[in-house]
DNA sequence: TGACATATAGACCAATTGGTCTTTAATTGC
DNA sequence: GCAATTAAAGACCAATTGGTCTATATGTCA
């Protein structure tokens, strides 16, 4: 996996695949079929990461506002310095494989979805606590959040420091919590 | 331009680089040098575009919070539909090439760089105008909307439509907007 | 028309791509 | 200890990569 995450599909050759992942030729092609399974292997593995470790960030049975924040927190340390620079194995794959990539399309799409419906269900649990600023409205504001969070990744390739991308989510969040 | 635009840097061969431009192979390295070259002319003139039509969007003579407006309009149009299946060559390059090609880095820093600048200063001229929500600074605002920006570019490779994209424009501006 | 520059098509190159196959070595169960 | 299975190493393959070079047109200007 994080061979393809540093590199993207294209710039990772079989050698680079073979050192990471101290098999032979031979024994990689038997356990994974070929390049483009492995890949989706990889891909999928990260996407479960980053799914379950938002369940448990966003919680239901958590405060819903300190989920937000440690959610966005998370994001600001994948996305500030050295690991800003590694970037995203699903932002790259996005801008990579999707439209070109079937199967691709069909996890990022399914990965944009899973996230902004945890999203939103933790914002509905705030506004419902009342802790949510007037006029916001969770649904539009998961998406919102959505987006920031992405964008997040790409700028974070120029490696932001973290003082500076935590402000900017300090800053984000402000406008939607009472 | 185009075809870097929509398969990326690796993916593309020369051949698709000789159909693209009709040039011979010879004329063409006669031209540019070689496919590096000749890529980051694409991702300058990409880049120029861009801040070329920023500068009209947000031009200082103009009512900054119009100039917002059709800022983030041009960002749905661009990011909904087939426009935004297509992508943008900037953010690709970004996560496929930042961090592994100097030449590149430096370009995508700068031009986050004056995209937040040219963000910021339409948001100081509509807060000098009292257009701006209590609480809202420009230099981070600033940060936010690029962020959110680039997210959108993400998040439009799984092309939404033009109604939900403008409608998640409508409701982060409309936090920052009195 | 004739000399000269330019651009074309495409042969050609070494290196690398993803992928297969054989040979050898290590491990296993008995 | 020995046969049987498994895995490793790497030779090998056709196709493709980015890049060069030569021969042939195609102008263009006197």
């Amino acid at each position: 996996m994080g061979v393809f995450w540093s590199r993207g599909y294209h710039a990772t050759a079989l050698p680079d695949l073979l050192r990471a992942t101290k098999l032979s030729r031979g024994s990689l092609y038997a356990a994974f079929g070929d390049k483009h399974s492995l890949f989706l292997r990889a891909l999928d593995r990260y996407v479960a990461n980053a799914l379950t470790r938002m369940d448990t960030e966003l919680d239901p049975r958590r405060e819903p506002v300190d989920g937000l924040q440690a959610y966005l927190a998370g994001y600001v340390d994948r996305t500030s310095g050295a690991n800003g620079r590694r970037g995203c194995l699903l932002v790259a794959t996005a801008m990579e494989l999707a439209g070109h990539d079937a199967e691709v399309d069909r996890r990022i799409g399914s990965f944009f979805k899973a996230m902004e419906a945890r999203v939103a269900g933790a914002l509905s649990r705030a506004k419902a606590a009342g802790k949510l600023a007037d006029g916001v409205e969770p649904s539009s504001a998961a998406r919102i959040l959505v987006c920031f969070v992405e964008g997040l990744r790409v700028v974070g390739k120029t490696a932001p420091t973290r003082i500076t991308s935590q402000a900017t989510v300090d800053a984000l969040l402000d406008r939607f919590i009472r």
